[in-house]
Formats: C-alpha cells, sequence, structure tokens
DNA sequence: AGTACGATAGGACAAATGTCTTATAAAGCT
DNA sequence: AGCTTTATAAGACATTTGTCCTATCGTACT
C-alpha cells in the first residue's frame, strides 16, 4: 500500500520543508523525522545534502511543466491560460501568506548561499517565464512577448511578497485584480471574463 | 579615529551580512572576523545573537526614515518623490542583483524561521508602505492611496526578485520604465519627466 | 604609583549538523 | 532451507554553532 518508495517519501517531504523553513535551516533531523527514517540512513539513498536538493528542484520542475500542459490540455485561449497563472496566487494564498512563493524565495535564498544549485534552481522561474512568452505570443504580442511575460512574473512575485510580508489576504486579492486588468487592457479585448475561469488547484 | 564605536561596528557589520548572506547563514565567527573582534566577546555587547538581529533592524529603520526624509526635504514634488523611490531600484542595482532586496529577503526568512523579530522586521516595509500612501494622498488619491501605495511595493520587490533570479540587467531597467510610465498615467499628469530626478544614493 | 573599570582575548561547553561506517533486518531468488 | 541483495537502524566522528566564563590588557582617575 506504499504508494511512494522512500526515495520519493524523502524527496516530497523535502519538498515541503524546503518550502517552509528554507533549505538551510532544514536539517537531516527534521526531514528523519517527517519520513520516520534513521537520520544517518539517508545515505543509502542520496550521497549528500545537496544531493537532496537537486532531487527536490528536478520535482519542482517536473510539477510546474505538468501544471503548465495541464492548463494548455484544457481548450482554454492563450489568454484564460494566462488568467489561469494569475489566479494561481489565490489558489495558494494561504501558503503565499505563510512561505511566500515558493520559486523565488527558494532562488534567493540559493543566491545568498552562492549555492551551485542557484542555477538549476532559477530553471524554475525561467520554465514559466517561457510559458508565457509563448502565451502572449499567440496573442499577438509577438516583439514584445518577453517583456510582457517578465512583466506579469515580476508582479506575480511582487504581489506573493508583500502579502507574505503584511499578512493581508486582500492585498494579494488586489493586486491579482490588478494584473486581470492589466491582462485585459494590454492585449485589447474589451471586456471578457478572464478572470473566471478554473481556480482549479493541482 | 575610530570613528564609530565597537558595537557600532559590530551592528553595520552584521547589516551588510545579514543582507549578504542571510541572517540564520551568518554565524559569529563570519562578524567576528569582519569586526575583528574575539568570537565569545559578543556577550559583552549583545546578550544574544537576536539581540544582534533587533539592533541591525533598528539601525536599517533609522536608515530608512533617513532617505525619506532626505527626499521630503529636497522640494521635489510628490510624484517627484515617487520617482526617487523607484529610480532607488537602479541606485542598488548590483546588490539588488546579487542579494535581492534588502528589506523582502529579510522579511520572508523571518517569516519561514519563525522568527520572534518578524513583526519589527515588516515595519521596515510599513515604513515604505506609510511614506509612499501619503505621497500618493498629497497628488490627489485620497481614497485610494494605499492601494496605489501597496501596489507600487509590489512592483518594486517583484522587479528586484527578478532582477536577482535571471541575473539580467535589463529586467530590472525595464521594470523601473515601465514604474515610471504607470506613475505619469496614473496620477493623470501627461508627461512630466518625473523619471529625471535625484538618482543620489543614501 | 596604585587602583578601578571598561574592553578584549581565549577557551570551555553542550547541542546540533552533515557525513560515514558497521551491523542488522527484510525480501527475493534458487 | 540457504544465499544474495536491498533497506534500515544505530551510532561514531569531526566540525560548527550559540552561549558563557575567566583571565588579562589598557586606560583613566586618584
Amino acid at each position: 500500500m506504499s504508494e511512494l518508495s522512500k526515495k520519493q517519501q524523502i524527496v516530497s517531504a523535502s519538498d515541503l520543508l524546503f518550502y517552509q523553513r528554507g533549505y538551510a535551516a532544514t536539517s537531516f533531523a527534521d526531514i528523519a523525522e517527517a519520513v520516520q527514517i534513521s537520520r544517518g540512513n539517508f545515505y543509502y539513498h542520496f550521497k549528500s545534502k545537496d544531493s537532496i536538493l537537486d532531487a527536490v528542484i528536478s520535482l519542482r520542475l517536473a510539477n510546474s511543466h505538468k501544471l503548465l500542459r495541464d492548463w494548455e490540455s484544457c481548450s482554454l485561449s492563450a489568454a484564460e491560460r494566462i488568467g489561469c497563472f494569475i489566479n494561481r496566487l489565490l489558489v495558494k494564498q494561504t501558503d503565499i501568506m505563510r512561505y511566500g512563493c515558493p520559486v523565488a524565495t527558494l532562488n534567493t535564498e540559493l543566491a545568498k548561499l552562492n549555492h551551485p544549485a542557484k542555477a538549476t534552481a532559477s530553471m524554475l522561474s525561467t520554465v514559466f517565464r517561457t510559458w508565457l512568452r509563448r502565451q502572449f505570443f499567440l496573442l499577438g504580442e509577438k516583439s514584445s512577448a518577453d517583456l510582457l511575460a517578465m512583466h506579469l512574473l515580476s508582479r506575480s512575485q511582487g504581489a506573493a511578497t508583500i502579502a507574505n510580508t503584511f499578512g493581508e489576504q486582500k492585498l494579494l486579492q488586489q493586486e491579482v485584480q490588478l494584473m486581470h486588468d492589466w491582462l485585459r487592457t494590454c492585449i485589447k479585448l474589451p471586456a471578457g471574463n478572464i478572470s473566471t475561469p478554473s481556480l482549479a488547484s493541482a
């Protein structure tokens, strides 16, 4: 009945703990307790703490790809798909207010630590950047697709940050609304109901 | 000729190290090396590491207040003062790209650590929020001053985050430009040269 | 010169951390 | 059953951490 192998359990528990407490602040003892495993026994599955981080980043990359693929297979317009991206802030609002944006906080922590995995971790942001860029491209914004993508990425990370700092849900919701408004005006569609589709999780 | 007392030296060295490496990742040994002091001797000046953090936050609060006061004593219009706030991202761009936004990164780290000083640290953001709110209020945006202030704060922190993640100066500069554009349109001034004033540091 | 006090060095200390080794248990195969 | 491989436990190890204690240095004041 154990759906996940112990190795996978370690990775997903670490994924959560790295998000909640940060990478450096999460010790082997913490993970050991979460997975119910002996502390010294990690080295059967992983050769170092860094290699666990690598596995966690790989998992997050896979999850992100899956998320974006799902949004593309839902027969939505490109504008609606971008709306899904924006709404993700609401879907995850509880976690975001407690722990911030998972992508951004890992990146900044690894940047400060000068950690070798920083480059791989930044791929997580690149995935969203590339995906958003393609959506804007499909909307006809050929020349400024990357700028628009980065602008939206920037605003979503900023919204997550201030919500985390001030602990006010309303701030996050306001910023989400402003992003929807911005999207509507910037792609010259007068009044589509972009904000409605799919608050679906995953 | 020692302009600063040893205690002040400890605080300002910690200020820098906490920014560059993060609070938890900075050890007494690191600070000791920077200030050329014996490690065990901190407790003559501070009773714990947390109390150093408190002193650092106080210092940052004082510096922020001074910065904002300077901008107000420069006989600039409220719009120009907001422009100074936006331009701060450019003044500090080298550090921001390496270590992120000092205010945001400390807040998110303390949030993850569930650190008692989190509340005090968030005051740093509140200072800017309040100041920006007043500027927008002076511009006649009586009812939406706080919303505009938070929006700008959000965007500036988002810009810092993506610049730090991707390490691309151009991203930061683009976002700064967009913020100036937004400011110009949102306060209904047709074409003032808001972006010029005072790239002055401090 | 002698005393008092502020400042600093040096090291002790327990706890925690990442790492590694060895022994044992469990499971699969012949 | 016996053997082999996989998985787990338990603990040793050196290092680092924050904290605390004690001795010493230097300066100021009498």
